[in-house]
DNA sequence: AGCACGCCGACT
DNA sequence: GTCGGCGTGCTC
């Protein structure tokens, strides 16, 4: 039995009375005791036992599935995943089959056979009502009955009790007996006032028709939770039909295009998948790509989505819909990976979005359990994206790249001065303004600036629990720290040597920003969208002229009608986070700039330091494809995955020297079990050495695929004061090309 | 992850 | 004298 805790599997003796055969499959969901209480786990496997091995073992309450919850393949998955994160396989199945296992159960127990030398056969009540130690001294002498379900939801309903007769006679009753009659013809009504509105009569008169006892509210089974429908949506401009040819084989990458055109290339494959049918599973980064895919795929192949604000009951009416006989399109984020599809087909959109890496839990990166779902089921599985990931190149030998238009793109070297808005800059809004067009100016962060510091001693002010500066945010005089929360008033004089010359940092925030938009254009409509700030672009999305300041954030916004011009006021912040994934994240987001505003092509303007950087080149001439050529030769030469396995082994405590005492043992335990030099890097203190008042040190081991298990096996049995973290293919990994 | 047990500091 | 902080250990 797998329990969505941190924990390996248990094992449970079957329910009392019930022999092998008639016991539930793997893939069932189980009640079985727990603590004090019951909980639901998933059924994996089943053990023999010999001799009196196991007799301590606890009896399992029963199933609450007939036919399995999760399929074959799914398990798999999760055992694959478990073995691959080095994540107790319980973590893994918290993570991934978020459907169905907290669910509020009902547990009942009634006693049976002889207690004290009377035969006993107790009715039914509740588990809670028995005192623990009874119901484990009767659980012990097999005296007990026991059995959990799920409680069956009810709703109250306006039911018809009467028949008309005498007493509804005559014309002021006419409402009266209309109500009843309507309600006879219904069968059932939602409440008085829906039915007075259905039949066209005074709330009243259905009130009187209770009150006389001709209709009454009564509880019945609530009906089954309808799917929420996925409004289509068609004609999006840049969305050309591009088909991706039929193709057999196990994985194909689909790139370039825009988000739209990648998701409608798919169709004619889906649309085969359909006809056989298979259900297809898509799968997104980003609540907002899932809608949007929906929505796109809606308006030609049954869909329904799976996301992480679809409501508890929909979730389990889906993962019921699902293994019905008639295909569809479930278009979902991770949390729909192990619904029990009868798969044909994993499409993963967007396949190198930092988004598919689970930031807690077993940490998997997303698309990575999507193929071992695709491998386990036996179907083909397809990665899209406007870049595709070495990762993928070195795997996949069956590419489509669509069609994309070389950009219009403007360079402004700020070597020459000119930041935070350079006069090239200024000069284009100006001509947006005249023109009454809109513009996107992309900012590296939100706030006002990066930091407050002081120009006299440079002291920067940080954050008192953690090792970062504090972000100045100007409006409310604000400085906040965007890794754990903490606010504060700006101070007026330095903390440090009391000056009273504070001054905000270079790297520009959104606030920032907007304040020199103003100042220079100041008859422009300004609009500030990041997580502090999203304000209102309704206007703009009806074509109003203005210019939207904003965080990446503004990818998942609808897009502008008019945009004449995209501009990233600071590319090298989007480069400096010293990652091996930086520059192909920067270009993935230079290439996303497109989603802006589709089918057209608005002049980008990148403001940099750094101008003659590959990265642009490859942008200004359309070379993707050797871009990604040239990083995969890269991380071959400098055994980067997918040439090497990644792993990163964190340790964190209150105390600082904890956490390093920790770290140091770690790294000597990995050398002993067979590290080399050249495997293990570090420790050392964590980028940013302090989190929430909890100090970090850190180890990466860069090994063979096939040695790195054997390789982490001290980490996997560390016992010790220091919390440990173990991530494998991290995605904030730095010092790499350097 | 919960939930127990257990050991030290501040209070009605 | 108790309440309550969180460190350690266990869950079939």
């Amino acid at each position: 039995m797998l329990l969505p805790l941190p924990l390996p599997p248990f094992s449970f003796l079957p329910p009392h009375g019930l022999t092998l055969p008639s016991a539930p499959e793997p893939g069932c969901r189980v009640v079985v005791p727990w603590q004090s209480g019951v909980r639901v786990g998933v059924l994996v496997g089943f053990e023999t036992l010999r001799g009196g091995a196991g007799l301590e073992l606890r009896e399992a309450v029963g199933a609450l599935d007939g036919r399995p919850f999760v399929s074959a393949a799914a398990l798999e998955v999760l055992e694959r995943v478990a073995a691959y994160t080095c994540a107790p396989p319980g973590t893994v199945l918290s993570n991934l089959l978020p459907t169905g296992l907290n669910v509020p159960l009902v547990h009942q127990v009634r006693a049976l056979g002889v207690i004290g030398g009377e035969p006993v056969l107790d009715t039914w009540q509740d588990a809670a009502e028995v005192p623990l130690r009874r119901l484990e001294l009767y659980r012990r002498q097999g005296l007990l009955d026991e059995r959990a379900f799920v409680p069956e939801g009810s709703v109250s309903r306006l039911l018809p009790l009467r028949e008309g007769d005498a007493g509804l006679d005559g014309a002021p009753r006419a409402n009266q007996r209309r109500a009843l009659a309507h309600l006879w013809a219904l069968g059932a009504g939602e409440s008085a006032a829906a039915l007075a509105r259905a039949a066209d009569v005074p709330e009243n008169a259905v009130r009187a028709l209770v009150k006389k006892g001709y209709a009454g509210y009564r509880d019945v089974p609530a009906p089954p939770t309808p799917l929420t429908v996925v409004e289509p949506q068609s004609g999006v401009p840049g969305a050309t039909l591009h088909p991706a040819p039929h193709h057999a084989g196990p994985l194909l990458s689909v790139s370039g295009g825009t988000r739209a055109a990648r998701v409608l290339s798919l169709l004619p494959l889906i649309q085969a998948d359909l006809a056989s049918g298979k259900s297809v599973l898509v799968l997104a980064p980003e609540q907002s790509y899932v809608q949007q895919a929906a929505s796109l795929l809606a308006a030609y192949v049954q869909t329904h989505v799976f996301s992480g604000d679809t409501a508890d009951a929909e979730r389990l009416r889906l993962w019921e819909r699902a293994v019905e006989d008639d295909p569809f399109v479930l278009v979902g984020s991770y949390l729909a990976l192990l619904a029990p599809l009868k798969l044909g087909r994993v499409v993963v959109l967007e396949e190198g979005s930092g988004a598919y890496k689970l930031t807690a839990g077993c940490r998997i990166f997303v698309p990575t359990a999507a193929r071992f779902l695709a491998e386990a089921a036996g179907v083909p599985l397809l990665l899209a994206d406007a870049l595709t990931t070495p990762e993928t190149r070195f795997l996949v030998a069956a590419r489509v790249t669509l069609p994309t238009p070389v950009p219009r793109a403007h360079i402004v070297d700020l070597r020459a001065g000119g930041w935070p808005l350079s006069a090239d800059l200024v000069r284009v809004l100006k001509q947006v303004e005249a023109r009454g067009r809109q513009a996107v100016l992309l900012a590296p962060r939100r706030g006002f600036s990066a930091a407050l510091a002081c120009t006299d001693c440079e002291h920067v002010i940080g954050c008192p629990n953690c090792d970062l500066p504090l972000r100045y945010h100007r409006e409310r005089y604000l400085l906040r720290c965007h890794q754990c929360g903490h606010q504060a008033r700006a101070p007026d004089h330095c903390p440090a040597c009391a000056s009273p010359s504070l001054s905000p940092t270079r790297a520009a925030g959104t606030q920032w920003i907007a304040a020199e938009v103003a100042r220079v254009v100041p008859s422009l409509n300004v609009k500030r969208f990041d997580r502090d700030k999203r304000e209102d672009l309704s206007a703009l999305i009806k074509g109003e002229a203005g210019v939207v300041v904003a965080t990446t954030a503004c990818l998942r916004h609808p897009p502008l009608p008019n945009v004449a011009l995209v501009a990233v006021t600071l590319l090298d912040a989007f480069l400096s986070l010293g990652d091996f994934r930086a520059e192909e994240e920067a270009y993935r987001l230079l290439l996303n700039l497109a989603e802006l505003s589709p089918g057209r092509r608005p002049l980008t303007l990148i403001q940099t330091f750094t101008p003659e950087s590959p990265l642009l080149q490859a942008y200004l001439t359309g070379g993707s494809d050797a871009f990604v050529s040239d990083l995969l030769g890269r991380r071959e030469r400098f055994l980067y995955p997918p040439f090497a396995s990644l792993a990163k082994v964190q340790l964190s405590a209150r105390e600082a020297a904890t956490a390093e005492r920790a770290a140091t043992w770690m790294a000597g335990a990995l050398r002993t079990a067979g590290a080399a030099a050249d495997e293990l890097l570090g420790p050392s203190a964590a980028p940013v050495a302090r989190i929430k008042g909890q100090y970090s040190y850190q180890l990466f081991l860069r090994t063979d695929k096939a040695v790195l298990p054997e390789r982490l096996a001290p980490a996997l049995n560390y016992r010790g004061a220091a919390r440990l973290r173990i991530d494998i293919d991290p995605r904030d990994v730095s010092g790499f090309l350097e």
